[in-house]
DNA sequence: CTGAAAGCGCTAACAA
DNA sequence: TTGTTAGCGCTTTCAG
């Protein structure tokens, strides 16, 4: 049987209540008490029972991450960014992949919340789930969106400026001198933010927008290739493309190359995200950067403090994306007259 | 406050063990009662809190999974699968990524305990931490290992025939005419049966093994590069090249590219694992398959098998790896004379 | 500075 | 079929 409270308390010779207060740093004792305490607590290899704690009403040093697809190398970087930095800390962390269902999330905070969690981080984004959102800081969960917005709820956010992000792709096509530059977008908050930045940057430089070449996707290669195809089947294609994440990029990409069209001679391409896919793939791909490490490390931040101080102040924390210039984005092959 | 099983059994006019019967399906309880109890579970939101079930030594419903890398794609399938799988059955997961370092490792494993966890999937493969894993199966916590193997410990794995998919990769490079075949593996127990497969190979083709074209490399893009680098550098540079894992089969191609050469046409490369990578690159990769989804799948149900039913005969799961056939593989560009 | 005792929410005998 | 009761390992007043 593994040690408790009481294996240490007796060998100590001292009550269980005093152990319990060197271990957690908590009331006066006395040096040598201390010292013999932890002795004991070396020799028996004493480790407190986490069940025990978290049903005292105390933490649980556990915390919930709620993304859509651990397969999306994006989300498996802030993913492995929280988890290291929360067990830094001492903190546990249940991932959960919701596969971009709704039910799933919710099955997923439920979960969470029986596990009895010390606070979640949702870097899962859908339109219509924002009531569970709103559920759980009700009940007084810390929570803490990763890459997403609520506008009306008063949570802690840590995001970058995805308007920006849209905006500084379209430029850096706009500048090598394309006119027709399509897009493809998944149906997400974050996503829209982009096309606006798109949008943006096309008026500024006095271009009409065609609704028809801004396309929505599933984040799926599937969808991508799907979307990709839709774009360039027409007779008068895009000579460049913006995908919202590297893996529509990659798939667009996979899609051109099969038309017989080369990147970036004949088509331009610039992602989203900077993973790890943009430069492992050929030519490498031009893309907006997220500074995924950054945001995993913020994340834990707001939420502990958060945890350790129940009623501060909610922030914002919004990082500005950088554009990465790699190979898949070039002049366009032909200047339309 | 959150309900507690005393208020559902307030609530329903019953005594607080029959709640607990009815949550748990066990002893035998009339059917109105147990209707009733349901609806008043309905009215509160009743959620059974998960550390008094602990306490009470019964299950946590929560399992631990500890990968090297959550940023290479092979895991991140592996973990999203187990984690799948597990919440099928009412089980959180705990991810855990080593960063290949033994010492996280045993950090990790602490953590687990603690945490109470009802199983342990491991999916990190050192040479030198086979101690950490006796530790904890001797503690009588269920393990399951996946894609590694421990000669002298009994203990429930599931695997791939690495030897095989070494075989077979270094076949088909043969079969298309190759001579001189490079090898870059990681430092892993599976990557040298990878590199045995690779061995028995050049044998059953007569041709000799040439141990300086086998190189040993970490798994990351900057250890694979210069991996590569060593390769690609020499005077006789070989035609073809096995990578045991995708990863650094990609590297590889980068720096092959980056040599002024062409895959397939000067250099043939075949990956290992099949991760989501090989069909994203371009030329897709010709590699070996791992059944990810499957071996996540078999892992949970070894698991749940050794915790349901603690005294259960050890198996090992062997799964056959398939080659797949794609782009960057063809015959030599100019016969060696 | 240290200890006794009362729970936290639930399960599992044992009674009824 | 249902209820009573004694813990699980720990924290936390409240007394000494």
């Amino acid at each position: 049987m593994k040690p408790t409270i009481y294996d240490v308390a007796e060998r100590a010779g001292v009550s269980i209540s005093t152990v319990s207060k060197v271990l957690n740093g908590r009331g006066k004792i006395g040096e040598a008490t201390k010292a013999r305490i932890f002795k004991v607590m070396k020799e028996l290899q004493y480790q407190p029972n986490n069940a025990a704690m978290a049903l005292t009403g105390k933490s649980t040093y556990v915390l919930g991450i709620v993304i859509p697809d651990l397969n999306n190398p994006f989300f498996a970087a802030i993913s492995k960014s929280v988890e290291s930095n929360a067990r830094q800390v001492h903190y546990s962390s249940i991932i959960c992949s919701t596969d971009y269902n709704p039910q799933r999330e919710e099955e997923y905070l439920g979960l969470l919340k029986r596990q009895m969690v010390d606070g979640i981080i949702i870097a899962s984004g859908f339109q219509e789930d924002t009531h569970l959102v709103k559920m759980v800081i009700e009940e007084e969960i810390p929570v803490v969106l990763i890459a997403r917005d609520i506008p009306d709820i008063l949570v802690d956010t840590v995001s970058i400026d995805d308007f920006i992000g849209g905006l500084i792709a379209t430029k850096h096509l706009l500048e090598l001198g394309h006119q027709r530059i399509g897009v493809i977008t998944e149906p997400l908050k974050c996503g829209w933010e982009r096309v606006r930045g798109y949008q943006s940057a096309l008026h500024e430089w006095s271009i009409p927008v065609d609704e028809s070449l801004i396309v929505s996707s599933e984040s799926s290669i599937e969808a991508g290739r799907e979307a990709a195809n839709k774009l360039f089947s027409r007779v008068d294609p895009p000579t460049a493309l913006f995908a919202t994440n590297d893996l529509l990029a990659i798939s667009a990409i996979q899609v051109i190359r099969d038309k017989g069209l080369h990147v970036p001679e004949d088509v331009s391409v610039v992602g989203f995200d900077n993973t790890i896919l943009a430069h492992l793939v050929n030519p490498a791909l031009t893309t907006v950067s997220q500074p995924m490490t950054d945001m995993g490390a913020q994340a834990v931040n707001l939420l502990l403090e958060q945890i350790r101080n129940k009623e501060h102040t909610r922030k914002r924390v919004i990082l500005i994306p950088e554009l990465v210039v790699r190979g898949s984005t070039g002049p366009p092959h032909k200047v339309p007259q």
